[in-house]
DNA sequence: GCCTTTCGCTACGGGTCGTAGCGTAACTGG
DNA sequence: CCAGTTACGCTACGACCCGTAGCGAAAGGC
């Protein structure tokens, strides 16, 4: 999933020495040390491949940039996201705050998130990889709660002719992500539990009063 | 304001060479310039010198990494936020939605201010930076407006024991600011009227609901 | 065993970094 | 007007990283 490699499953060649998995893992594990010890700018093509025991070679025979290498590196850390059910919408949304903002504590995550943000707003194919890879990965929690507190009567059923996403949808994932981000990195103050519940009033009071008006 | 040298007013060496302030703004353009065509990643300080008509070692004598120069350079444009009276808070919200989103849509502003809030999660005193250039100065906005409506009436006059700022401005600002720049970079899909005025109704919901609540 | 592909390794030209050193220009105080 | 001080443009430099080429060896498929 997370590696974007067409090499096993498509049409690439079916002989020859095949590639190291094992080198893959070393390599991402290597990646992400090499971030939260250097950081983003500081993190070399060389020194990754040095920790991973591979050579430098090796790595560009992969990736083609440290761009995509370091997506690719980050993608697993979302794999953890995931959205019990908390019994109500609030609790629902207060623990994927909690969780998210978890994440953006870990280094590795902090430095490399904005970083590859924002070369790929001069990357168009870096953005598609950054929506596959991490974005997408997050858009599903949201559909997740909303269709969980449309069953619990929380929220209106869907509109019929409405497909499995919706502008408003896409709303509420840019307000709750990009708050959480603002607060961890912007602002740089915690993502406690005050600051989670008065988000998730604030967001629950908008929902109601679009529901209702 | 916007270049942090304290050269004139404080306590430097009045004597000498002074610095050229036609330098300063050469550097300072260029450095947009550059950001326009190249982008974070491609731009060098000497390809900034060049196109100031400086050298490079004037470039050094007056900030220390590429990262403080991009910072000077960006943060003029933050200049340009202002909160005219539209005459509800409704109007405010959104008007200073869509300015913000008009900023985020220069190339130069686009690319910067995500490299280096990245960088400056590393970089404790260029966060400091980042904070007094740029960040105190949209939050400003966010003060004006929750006054501006107490003012009218639209919001609960401010506790008396309560300062110049509080914990809701502060949610308030990461909630705006966060929504806007999630949405112009990480989504990357515009930040037109539609979207400006779903996101203040949604916001306005919650504000009411947490004042009645 | 033969073919294909990957691997580790070395080496390379090209580019950027940040600094040092020099002579010159600009401004100040005596 | 002149000495002192600071900024400036210029050149040169070692250090580092980049991304690639070329090699022989290793690891699989047929």
């Amino acid at each position: 999933m997370v590696a974007v490699m067409c090499s096993r499953t498509s049409s690439r060649s079916r002989t020859g020495r095949p590639r190291s998995a094992e080198a893959d893992a070393a390599i991402l594990d290597a990646t992400r040390a090499a971030l939260v010890e250097l950081g983003w700018s500081k993190l070399t093509m060389g020194d990754v491949a040095t920790r991973a025991g591979v050579a430098k070679t090796t790595l560009y025979r992969r990736w083609a940039s440290k761009n995509e290498l370091v997506v690719d590196a980050v993608a697993v850390l979302f794999d953890e996201l995931e959205l019990p059910d908390r019994g109500s919408l609030a609790a629902d949304i207060e623990g994927v705050v909690r969780q998210f903002a978890a994440l953006l504590e870990r280094p590795e995550a902090k430095t490399a998130l904005m970083a590859v943000v924002a070369e790929s707003t001069r990357d168009e194919p870096l953005r598609q990889r950054i929506r596959a890879s991490i974005v997408e990965r997050q858009k599903r929690l949201v559909l997740q709660g909303r269709r969980r507190a449309q069953e619990r009567g929380e929220l209106p059923p869907p509109a019929p002719d409405s497909g499995p996403s919706s502008g408003t949808d896409d709303l509420i994932f840019d307000v709750v992500a990009g708050a959480v981000v603002h607060r961890a990195l912007v602002s740089a103050e915690p993502v406690d539990a005050d600051w989670a519940q008065r988000f998730t009033a604030l967001l629950l009071g908008g929902l109601a009063a679009a529901t209702q008006g």
